[in-house]
DNA sequence: ATGGTGATTTGACAAATGTCAGAGCAATCG
DNA sequence: CGATTGCTCTGACATTTGTCAAATCACCAT
């Protein structure tokens, strides 16, 4: 698709401002414009990412306790977000390390498969506008059909917004009344092709759900309360893409996850980059076997949370030497 | 490596200005330092990479020449720079528009192989400065004795440097005077590890060298203008990486080849993308031979080489139909 | 202690940038 | 055909940012 000209003369006064360094007088005389109307262009520019300007996130991945975490987990990079950062709220600031760490995994013809939940919008929520034009943003599982504030198709196409790329939603629901109805959908070519499409992913971005009254399948509506409790009795500890694993971050086999339309997990531990982002403390049993079933090799989490983490392997590691 | 206290600040400040977008002002207050300082901090942080800027290249490839020379050659993409840009001279912008495509395409982890030459020496010149600490920049090709303006390792160090990434040289002349030293060379354990990397590297960026008296292997001394005007009598046609290539990229069988220490050609041939950029109009029939041996999926150029390459593409399909 | 040295930080000013009300202009509609 | 609507563009002003000489600080040798 060719360039609109209206557009054309953005993409001109970004060029000249930012990759020749004019003064913005200097681009309004190239351009035969007023200067009010290049300093207009380039706000607009950087609004939708014509120009994209990223700050390193080293400041939380150069940090003792995230070189330790992925020694430790072996894992490939970890951000750590410290509490005490300037008076900054580490819970609105993992959304935004994870936007940076994320933009900066992405490039030019990425596919990348996107689950849901609420850390996963925020994220979407605070990602500054990025130009990867061929890339391809997947959702990672099914949707759902009460409205809900963050949905998967939501979170997709948010991503793929931010990012000037293509948003592929998956369009069937989350979870089915019947196990048989579920096989019947998941076996539709429309679903299967988009279902395998989610193995050719190289990034993948994604929170796990804890297992209480407060997760996002409760919320949602998938399962009841009392259901999940019952389902958290027989060993159910995370979610992840509203499949629930087990301690050791294997699949579930109860009803309720074969009743799901959700990308095969298999599929997910494949892709070769797969960022968790975990903002609330509370998500720390589910997070650890999330690591151990394989669905983690990049790391948001905040200090308290790292050290945790830490203290678990250790003692794991003392316990089976 | 941990950041050092001093280089934290600057980093915290560019994560508070460019992330958060607080003011200069805003972010004096919360570091306790003067605004000054938070300004100088700032361009510190642009200039070293911690921040990085970079405005769309879609202004050169969202362009129907660029479409047109994808479509007929093959391409992965095409950015063409039209000569009447708003008086920016186009010898000069093509460097820098490769520079800033080459940075669209690297990613954290990339490994990437360079070439030499006044195009690539200039790239590196005005590319920008970038945040790409786990990627590698290694050289496809041996070094010059003599010393010579652009050389292969300064090449390779250079953008290195501007990606703040690891740089590999060969430590390896490029020419021997005897092919049975040459092998020689290319044997030895450190020399030959080196070699086979290369097939590793996932992006390329390159040049191609014309075959006439202005070459700059003639120019470095490699070659006589006399020696390679007869290797040209015998058909050499352009020069990927030192190494002479007939008119249809094809390894020449020569003596001078055989006594070169650089990459193996099919090596290049097998990585993902190879960036190829070319400045001057004369380079055409080097060019055109380089597109034919499979040496080029993304191309750089003026649009009067554009042109001339989609003549020479639809004569050739009209003449093998 | 003390003076020197080089690097860092600051205050104050100059320069550049952001903003917004109103002008201008093109397309659309009655 | 003129009025209306919805744009973009401009000029003028307010705000923000860049710069640099001078001050301060940290460190070191004496």
């Amino acid at each position: 698709m060719i360039l609109r000209a209206n557009d054309q003369i953005v993409h001109k006064a970004a060029w000249l401002y930012y990759t020749h360094n004019l003064r913005q007088d200097e681009v309004a005389r190239r351009l035969n414009i007023s200067r009010a109307s290049v300093a207009t262009y380039l706000r607009k520019a950087r609004e939708t990412g014509i120009v994209s300007i990223a700050a390193s996130t080293q400041l939380f991945s150069d940090d003792i306790l995230a070189r330790r975490l992925e020694d430790a987990l072996g894992l490939d990079a970890v951000w750590v977000v410290t509490e005490d950062r300037q008076a900054l709220d580490p819970a609105t600031e993992i959304p935004v390390v994870a936007a940076s760490a994320f933009l900066e995994l992405v490039q030019s013809g990425s596919r990348i498969g996107v689950a849901w939940g609420r850390t996963v919008y925020h994220i979407a929520d605070v990602m500054s506008y990025a130009d990867v034009q061929d890339a391809t943003v997947l959702q990672l599982c099914g949707n759902l059909g009460a409205p809900y504030n963050y949905r998967p198709d939501q979170c997709t196409m948010e991503i793929a917004r931010r990012l000037n790329a293509q948003g592929i939603n998956l369009y069937a629901p989350l979870i089915l009344s019947s196990e048989s109805l579920a096989a019947d959908i998941r076996s539709e070519p429309v679903i299967a092709e988009q279902l395998a499409a989610i193995s050719a992913c190289d990034l993948a971005l994604y929170s796990v759900g804890s297992v209480d009254k407060d997760s996002h399948i409760v919320r949602c509506g998938a399962l009841t309360a009392d259901e999940l409790a019952a389902l958290g009795e027989e060993g159910a500890t995370g979610v992840i893409g509203g499949q629930l694993i087990d301690a050791d971050g294997q699949l579930m086999d109860c009803a309720y996850n074969r009743r799901l339309i959700s990308a095969d997990l298999d599929a997910v531990r494949a892709i070769p980059r797969r960022i968790m982002v975990v903002a609330e403390d509370s998500k720390f049993d589910a997070l650890a076997a999330a690591i151990r079933g394989g669905f983690v090799s990049h790391l948001v989490v905040t200090a308290s949370m790292a050290r945790r983490l830490l203290d678990l392997w250790d003692t794991q590691s003392q316990t089976t030497p």
